[in-house]
DNA sequence: AACTTTGTACAGTTTTTACTGTACGTACTT
DNA sequence: AAGTACGTACAGTAAAAACTGTACAAAGTT
């Protein structure tokens, strides 16, 4: 598990070791929540623990997977700004490390994945709200697609006013506000 | 789409359609961040704008899948509480219309989905806290493992901590103060 | 009691996703 | 400029998930 081996003896490692996976097999595990494989998951359990940035030739050796997997889960990563690429100098390659920052990590979560369903949900509900009352209002519209209309226009009425919502709390997480309400540990 | 033709004309039918299938489309691609299928998305969508609760069968029809499809997929909402069953004397099919309270869909997401992966991290996290602690009061550790268990208890006593601040976050979406902060609107 | 209807378990199939190995472009080293 | 090391695109394969059809248990009807 990239722990130096000379300086302590193996009963030691194991037992690190073991207590380690237990942890990371947790926290991978619950990163489905995130909508991440179960490995990307143990990748980022992996570079948890590490005591220094990792390049993708450990990570691969110490997963037992191709270096091909470590770059593409990685990216992963970055994107959900779970890991953060880091630079060092004499090294022409990559570093990466996890955000500690699990607070940071979860409004970043928000702020992306959410706010753009949120965003995209928001355009094609108003887009359709305006076609339905320009058929309201059109002469040729016979009463009894008034009525389905209607009963649509209110239902996707609704789901906007929930979208809204959804888009201010996420102005919350994203602006800190949340902390008001449920404020951190010292 | 579940419409009575009789009463008009094809055009209307057909305008209706076509929006409520771009509305069930990017509701149901949406969803994914609830971490389910696309087609389960689209169900979704489908009993949103039917006016009636909607029989297995009936929305087989619909969707152009199978009954047995129909059954898992109202199940995994119906898990996430995003269907309810309805009951209707006359009928002995089970019926199933969506919850149209969708403050109380995402709330309740959280309530369980979220719940479950914070406590069952929690409680590997202290688990591992415990061990940890009775090595570094142990005679027999080298100084060497004592840094290496150092490091990695803080990294899991911070873990702790933002699982703790999660986990009182989703009490606050489970009992509505995180509506005094982010307010519905009337 | 025999007959229907309904929902789902289960096995098999199709589709999708994850993963690997090779091949190659870029950038650093000599 | 030739050589080397690095990350990733891409194609192929392995693994997982979604979906279907059959079969059957439970409950209702005749």
């Amino acid at each position: 598990m990239g722990l130096d081996h000379g300086q302590w003896n193996e009963q030691e490692h194991e037992i690190v070791h073991r207590i380690r996976k237990r942890v990371i097999e947790v926290v991978g595990r619950n990163m489905e929540l995130y909508g991440v494989t179960l490995s990307t998951g143990h990748l980022y359990g992996l570079l948890f623990f590490a005591d220094k940035p990792m390049t993708l030739d450990e990570m691969g050796r110490e997963m037992q997977m191709s270096k091909t997997s470590m770059s593409t889960g990685v990216r992963t990563l970055l994107d959900l700004k779970m890991v953060n690429k880091v630079w060092e100098k004499g090294s022409r390659k990559d570093l990466y490390e996890v955000e500690y920052d699990w607070y940071q990590t979860f409004t970043d979560y928000f702020a992306n994945e959410w706010r753009s369903a949120v965003e995209s949900n928001l355009q094609v509900l108003r887009r359709a709200v305006k076609e339905i009352e320009r058929l309201l209002g059109s002469e040729d519209t016979s009463e009894f697609a008034r009525g389905v209309l209607e009963r649509d226009l209110e239902k996707i009425r609704q789901a906007e006013k929930y979208y809204r919502w959804l888009d201010r709390l996420i102005d919350a997480m994203e602006d800190g506000e949340i902390f008001d309400l449920v404020p951190r540990e010292p």
